[in-house]
DNA sequence: CTTATTTTGTACTAAACAGTACAAAACAAA
DNA sequence: TTTGTTTTGTACTGTTTAGTACAAAATAAG
């Protein structure tokens, strides 16, 4: 194990630099400006990231993927109620801040974005989001096993539907900017969780 | 009035601009494919649109608006139950080819991508979604009034559901691949317009 | 036919772009 | 301390970008 050490961590790197793809898309992030943030040079970038700007996207959204399921599946254990959790969860997307409401979704972003410039990316960050849809889906499947919701609706279509929701939400929360409105439409979009 | 004539119908070369921003979006379109598409040169593109690439997309999204919505309009004119048209409206996007699918919504994408990189463009491109809303908005009050709903929720408030589930859409159907769930979906959504 | 006016096509510019080449630096092991 | 290995920083390359400059072309009016 010889040579120069790394001066970076990769993760942390690919994390900074998802902060910049978040806000300006992928097409709109230029190299120069991604290096500036993850604070490394072109000769450390190229060696580490053999694909260059395409490579960092796609690995900067499986790290986002796995950084916020694994938040979410925490979150989740901790909660006793875990359909009162996922419909809070769902709900609280109207409290974002401001800056937080203009950035969206990060997948959601992503499969816009590449739907047609590169159709592989694309379909790779909707394996992504489905993993969200199949806890989703768990959760509902549990609730009404446990006779919390009285709903006889297919499960993997609620939680579908609840996915479309927040597709939705990711989209509208851009130009809505009355919080209580766009709390209104949620609540109306949860009600047939009952 | 005199001078060389013009070579081309503005409008007839911002919807072919459209077709070009709307499958890659506004920053991976080159100005040099959108004149090509156009079928003009650099002389004329830039004594007619003095902004360059920025004015060209802003007024493609207003021509857009008009010309989607005179179609809507049209469409709601000759049908004679305006509800259901607008719930067969919102379930037939599930119905769009595959290649409809991957462009999504064109206000929808320019709200996304211009977010957080041309905010004045994004609440343009706001305001224009906002007259779909109220077109919706007007639909859902009068069949409440004709007693062809039951529902009491708020007219206003049942159209921004529709618009983000509209939205939701938008993103939804990139990923999804069969029609009958994406019409599930919709169906799933369009429950609570009875 | 001349003149004024407008549009067009093309050559050009300067900046930004993603990516490469490669020598120097910084280490572990021998 | 020498050797082999990996990482780093920087200079460089070729391409693409949006946009400009301007002469030539095409018209209407006088």
């Amino acid at each position: 194990m010889a040579g120069r050490p790394k001066i970076f961590d990769e993760k942390d790197a690919i994390r900074k630099a998802t902060e910049i793809f978040w806000k300006k898309g992928y097409e709109a992030s230029s190299t120069d400006e991604l290096l500036a943030a993850m604070g490394i040079g072109k000769g450390s970038f190229y060696l580490h990231f053999k694909d260059g700007k395409k490579e960092l996207y796609q690995r900067s959204l499986d790290l986002f993927s796995e950084d916020a399921l694994k938040v979410f599946n925490r979150k989740l254990s901790e909660a006793n109620d875990e359909i009162h959790f996922l419909k809070q969860y769902i709900s609280s997307l109207a409290d974002k801040t401001t800056e937080q409401k203009q950035k969206g979704c990060y997948l959601g972003n992503g499969i816009m974005e590449m739907s047609n410039i590169d159709v592989k990316t694309k379909e790779h960050a909707g394996k992504l989001m489905e993993k969200l849809e199949q806890i989703f889906e768990k959760i509902i499947k549990n609730a009404q096993e446990k006779k919390q919701i009285k709903t006889k609706k297919d499960a993997k279509l609620l939680a579908k539907y609840l996915i479309n929701i927040r597709n939705g939400i990711n989209i509208t929360m851009r130009t809505e900017t009355d919080k209580e409105e766009l709390k209104n439409i949620i609540n109306m979009s949860l009600e047939i969780l009952k």
